[in-house]
RNA sequence: GCCGAAGUGGUGGAACUGGCAGACGCGCCGGACUCAAAAUCCGGUGAUGGCGACAUCGUGCGGGUUCGAUUCCCGCCUUCGGCACCA
């Protein structure tokens, strides 16, 4: 068969037949399947891609040929960094090399032969979706789930610009090696923190992956303790939040966060340049340096002390990097003696350490004691256990005003400002009379200017556009200036699948008759570097705008798969600077799409992916010739009916058997065990026809027919020329997949091992409702296992049956 | 560093809920067909020892629980994903 030309002509009869349209009248039975969207960085499909859609896509047909009217748009994520920064490497224009190479993608995505419906696609850098984008903004900004404050931003003093993390190398910028430093910009934020509670709740509502929820849950980080208030002897007091309110008399300091704005107000003058020196060097390192427990504690002391509210001990006030400003309040208290960190940060800094938990059975005098205990040198609370005391403290704390249980959560707001050219335009305008107004939803979208220099130089690309910056005031009409910055490309992927069930609605961003129909999401693929952002972003608006009443429903993708990744031969992740690329385009060229998507799904476990080999792929188009050959013999005998003897109730249990392994792995996505059981039903049909006599003719039809139909989903082109080689009209998608026959899979006798000291010994043959005793008398019955008793006494005969007997021999 | 995974023959990978480790492929070895080759088909293939029936070992490393552990527990090693401005 000649694979290359099959490919175009069904791809050709699909497309004039619209086989892939949504029908909405058959709404009632839909199945939203998503592949998380493509960013167009790239011109072509890399194995990244194929991997993501062409198994996502068997799975998708294989819905449709079980009943469901399937619906599995596609689009593009267009906005976003690598975009600017090749504009800025090679003067084109991001919005030209975007659209660009969206229309090579689009290309390639129907030459692999995919059921995409085209009609609902979405590009996010286009003013008719990000205008809806900028509604929503504005939604949100009503609700107040929109606001802005001061936050740090990697900041390059030479280029004069922001840097995202990724163009920070070891602590340097990209282009020219600068230490990059942390600076302070104002700049929005979406509220998610709003929803911490809900977010985690709903979790346990999911059908995804257990190391995904575990990572959202540790990602969220609820953790619940005590908010206890510090007074300073100038006056001034501040918050520290802690689990083991417990240990509060043992203070020994407390560590402020150096951004702390308290800091400056506290430091004497004789630790001022001390103070000031720390804080420079701190914003050098990274959150993730200053997290690191391995590193060694560093911190300055500010001159200043205030009071343990609970000893009403002087409590010297230091800052350390450790603790970070943006969790919890900024501020700790340092118990030396029952924790790591501020042990080491006692010790370097010769501060008090005082054991103030006991072990619970007093055997463990070494410190840091880290564990639960029992309070001592602690006055009234002495003999209370950790847990007791964590909340005794607290609510004693409270009567004074020092204290408040507290449940805190890791989870901070979303930082959703760019200062960057290529994004979805903030709809806000800055008003020197009336202050921050909204742009009114009549005037969207606010569409992002061509014409604009996005050279780095320290200023917003935006900034430097005068007719884009330079607007007037909706309530004043006073002149004013819009907000220079772009929003986050996470902010347009967190509602696409919202829109793509209506994505050519001009009137609103989607109709909720349609949405709360279409949505949530069948089954939602996609990697698993997406687990704590993206994933946590569209699970947040999915439940800000049900409470702002557009939606039904509280969660959008109720079941999720992660697919691995293809990495290069050489075992690592595939990059252009490594040169371990392996491009598509040349097998799908030479051996057809069907058997480029069928290896795919063969050579590796889909969750897992693994490092590219192309030695498997002939041996694919080996197995498709295979089967082939086997239609085809099927056509030269006829369909004449025969007897139906062993010969046939045999295949005839493998080829149910097959029916019902295919059909569970693939609903597990595991595409390759499912290829395997289709392997073992070609095996046993060529043995069929070799070794019988007076084959029956029909009955390997109908084993032929159902072999073509499991081949559908995971080979499209190829079983379309069997299934018309077969004298179908019409396309193999638009038949039922087979089912399977319980009756052929009923069997009168099954075989079980037989273990002695648990060690394989024989292999018996017992009824298929042979009782525990039954089984358990054959199997001593057996010679080999008598061989192996031999005299020795049998203490104890276990019997499972279906599966083994151990008898235990002394 | 923190959070989350993964590690199984020469090789890609199987193994339901603790129950026959290595399904299905690739590779390799042997055979059939052929003048020959390719293609195709058949058989074998974890390691070690033994002529053999068999025996012992074997799922990253070290321990443990269990009649029984790739699977559960404890401690390590290595690799991968994420760590809030790559998406």
């Amino acid at each position: 068969m000649d694979f290359l030309a099959i490919e175009k002509k069904w791809q050709k009869r699909w497309e004039d037949e619209k086989l892939y349209s949504f029908d909405k009248s058959r709404m009632d039975k839909k199945y939203y399947v998503l592949e998380m969207f493509s960013y167009p960085s790239g011109a072509k499909l890399h194995v990244g891609h194929w991997y993501n859609f062409g198994p996502s896509d068997s799975y998708a047909r294989f819905m449709r040929m079980n009943g469901y009217e399937v619906f599995q748009p596609m689009g593009f994520d267009a906005f976003g960094l690598p975009a600017e920064n090749y504009a800025i490497k090679t003067g084109i224009h991001p919005q030209d090399s975007t659209l660009k190479n969206i229309a090579t993608m689009e290309q390639q995505l129907k030459a692999m032969g995919a059921s995409f419906d085209w009609d609902y696609e979405i590009k996010t850098c286009m003013p008719d979706y990000y205008k809806w984008t900028q509604w929503i903004f504005l939604q949100f900004y009503k609700k107040g789930l929109a606001y802005r404050k001061e936050a740090p931003v990697n900041w390059c003093p030479n280029c004069n610009t922001v840097l995202a993390n990724e163009q920070v190398v070891d602590g340097a910028c990209e282009r020219c090696g600068t230490t990059v430093v942390r600076k302070n910009l104002t700049q929005w934020f979406f509220k998610i923190t709003d929803y911490a509670e809900e977010l985690l709740r709903d979790l346990d509502k999911l059908d995804w992956p257990e190391k995904t929820k575990l990572m959202q849950k540790n990602w969220i980080g609820k953790s619940t303790g005590g908010e206890i208030t510090f007074d300073c002897e100038n006056g001034e007091s501040f918050k520290v939040f802690t689990t083991r309110a417990d240990t509060i008399f043992g203070v020994s300091y407390v560590v402020l966060a150096p951004e702390h704005p308290l800091v400056d107000k506290l430091t004497t003058p004789e630790c001022k340049a001390a103070v000031e020196a720390y804080k420079e060097a701190c914003a050098k390192s990274s959150e993730i340096e200053r997290l690191s427990t391995s590193r060694e504690k560093t911190g300055a002391f500010t001159g200043s002390y205030c009071i343990n509210p609970a000893n009403g001990e002087r409590v010297p006030i230091w800052i350390g990097d450790y603790v970070l400003y943006s969790y919890g309040t900024g501020a700790v208290m340092g118990v030396a003696a029952h924790d790591e960190r501020d042990y080491d940060f006692a010790k370097k800094y010769d501060l008090l350490i005082r054991r103030v938990i006991r072990s619970k059975d007093g055997s463990d005098d070494s410190l840091p004691f880290c564990d639960y205990g029992v309070m001592v040198n602690s006055g009234q609370f002495d003999g209370l256990t950790t847990e007791e005391g964590k909340t005794k403290v607290v609510e004693w704390l409270a009567k004074t005003g020092h204290g408040q249980l507290k449940t805190n959560y890791r989870l901070r707001d979303w930082l959703i400002s760019r200062q960057r050219y290529w994004g979805c335009p903030i709809p806000i305008i800055h008003c020197p009379h009336c202050g921050e107004v909204p742009v009114p939803e009549s005037d969207l979208p606010v569409k992002l200017p061509y014409n604009v220099d996005f050279k780095p130089d320290g200023k917003s690309p935006l900034l430097k556009c005068e007719e884009y910056m330079n607007t007037v005031c909706p309530i004043c009409g006073r002149p004013a200036r819009r907000d220079p910055d772009t929003l986050d490309t996470f902010v347009c992927s967190s509602w696409y699948f919202l829109r793509y069930p209506d994505a050519k609605n001009d009137k609103m961003a989607f109709d909720p008759e349609i949405i709360n129909k279409m949505l949530p999401v069948d089954k939602y693929i996609g990697g698993a570097e997406h687990a704590c952002m993206h994933l946590l972003y569209a699970r947040f608006f999915t439940k800000a705008l049900r409470d702002l009443g557009y939606l039904k429903f509280d969660e959008p993708f109720t079941s999720l798969v992660h697919q691995g990744t293809i990495l290069g031969p050489d075992g690592f992740k595939m990059s252009k600077s490594r040169g371990n690329v392996v491009s598509p385009d040349d097998y799908v060229s030479k051996y057809g799409s069907d058997a480029f998507r069928l290896y795919l799904m063969f050579g590796f476990s889909y969750v897992e992916g693994g490092p590219w080999n192309s030695n498997g792929l002939e041996s694919i188009v080996k197995f498709m010739e295979r089967v082939e050959r086997l239609v085809k013999r099927s056509i030269d005998l006829g369909d004449k009916d025969g007897a139906f003897g062993e010969a046939e109730k045999s295949l005839n249990f493998v080829r149910h058997n097959t029916i019902r392994r295919v059909t569970d792995d693939t609903k597990q996505f595991s595409f390759n065990t499912a290829i395997a059981r289709l392997m073992e039903f070609v095996n046993a049909t060529y043995k069929y026809l070799d070794n019988t006599k007076d084959s029956n003719a029909k009955f390997t039809r109908d084993c032929i027919e159902d072999l073509v139909l499991m081949m559908a989903p995971f080979a499209p082109h190829f079983s379309e020329e069997l299934n018309e080689m077969l004298g179908h009209k019409g396309s193999v998608f638009n038949r039922s997949y087979p089912t399977c026959d319980q009756k052929a899979l009923v069997l009168d006798e099954y075989e079980l091992a037989v273990q002695v000291n648990s060690r394989m010994k024989a292999k018996i043959v017992v009824p298929v409702d042979a009782d525990e005793n039954t089984i358990k008398e054959t199997a001593l019955a057996n010679a080999q296992v008598k061989q192996a008793v031999g005299n020795m006494n049998v203490v104890k005969v276990i019997v499972i049956p279906k599966r083994l007997v151990n008898i235990v021999v002394k």
